[in-house]
DNA sequence: CAGATATACGGAGGGTGCCTCCGTTTTTCA
DNA sequence: TGAAAAACGGAGGCACCCTCCGTATATCTG
């Protein structure tokens, strides 16, 4: 029971775990999710065994970047709750988070992750902070009686990283993602 | 000019390139694109060599195995041709390619590996076979005024693969691909 | 401030996978 | 039957993932 008053945490440790997920950005942003652990080490000028540590396998260090991003997509769909266009307000969360998604390219295999695998157990926390504001647009539509019922907001971030992910970048990639995703919309009007 | 008239191709290599195609069947097809060479190679029983003497790399090999398969989807589609319900044409074509997909899950891999990257001169001829009669559905429907103009058998493979590619492999997978294919093609509708 | 100790660092190295290269073996043909 | 062409196999080079541990550094205590 007696706990010995543990240490201050050093302050090494605490900037190099700042500089690995900044590092990470930018490589995982233009490069993509499978540029290498130690291009991310290398850049932010620590040895592999310190990635490592800090983050003990490439999901680990996926979800420390992605936790960041992701609160700019919950103000953006909080912002949009209560607008008295449902739908309007779902699709403008989608190309919101599709114009997210096109600067952060290399973010896409990480997003994918966070929907696709099985881990959901480490991701869950994650999922659950996106999914109750996109769930209560979706809601929200749906009591107005302007979409179908019985769509998730699971559904909803699994087709939409799908079909960022589905398009290889390119100059008329953003184009024809939101041309996909407003036809999907479109499906989902009651 | 003079032709000194080639050799027959030797037995054993056109028999070891099916043994080859065979087993990368087997093994892509429960484990995964991310299954190695040597596997297949050791499942075909030659060596690795020889596996990158008949298929110089990754793809090219995805691509034999690919071209094999494709048959049945043109032959769906081509059947699906002069339905007097377009769309509903088009949503059984889709479904059959996700009943297709589902037997065949490490495929997806290189399926969507042949919509999606840049390689397009490699699988372009590929590529031609299927969208050619996807694309008469989707003009049948067009000019049925059925479903929206603009939309190409292209735009239909990718995200039909997308959807696929999204969902883990699991006891709904299927269920859930359907139902998300089921609200694109509602969009789909004029 | 100096030692003691917990904490963190770096990178060598074990394991695996992709693919190449080339000495050896097999098949075809004359 | 014996070249010569064609194909085989797997060692090995390279890159990557991640682990392990000797070394270095920050924090704490007297």
């Amino acid at each position: 029971m007696a706990q010995p008053r543990p240490r201050k945490p050093r302050a090494d440790a605490q900037k190099n775990r700042e500089r690995l997920i900044e590092a990470a950005k930018e490589v995982l942003g233009p490069g993509g999710p499978e540029a290498s652990m130690e291009a991310v080490a290398k850049r932010a000028g620590v040895g592999i065994g310190t990635l490592y540590r800090h983050f003990p396998n490439r999901q680990a260090l996926f979800h420390a970047v992605f936790s960041r991003e992701l609160d700019h997509l919950v103000a953006l769909s909080e912002g949009l709750e209560g607008s008295n266009d449902p739908v309007e307000a779902i699709r403008g969360w989608l190309h919101g988070n599709v114009a997210m998604v096109e600067t952060k390219r290399g973010m896409l295999g990480a997003l994918s992750i966070v929907i696709t695998e099985e881990s959901m157990q480490a991701y869950g926390e994650l999922k659950g902070r996106i999914t109750a504001s996109v769930d209560r647009l979706l809601v929200q539509a749906a009591e107005a009686g302007q979409i179908r019922e019985g769509v998730t907001a699971e559904d909803l971030l699994q087709t939409m990283y799908a079909l960022c992910y589905a398009r290889a970048p390119g100059p008329d990639w953003r184009e024809h993602v939101l041309k996909m995703l407003d036809i999907f919309v479109d499906g989902l009007k009651a």
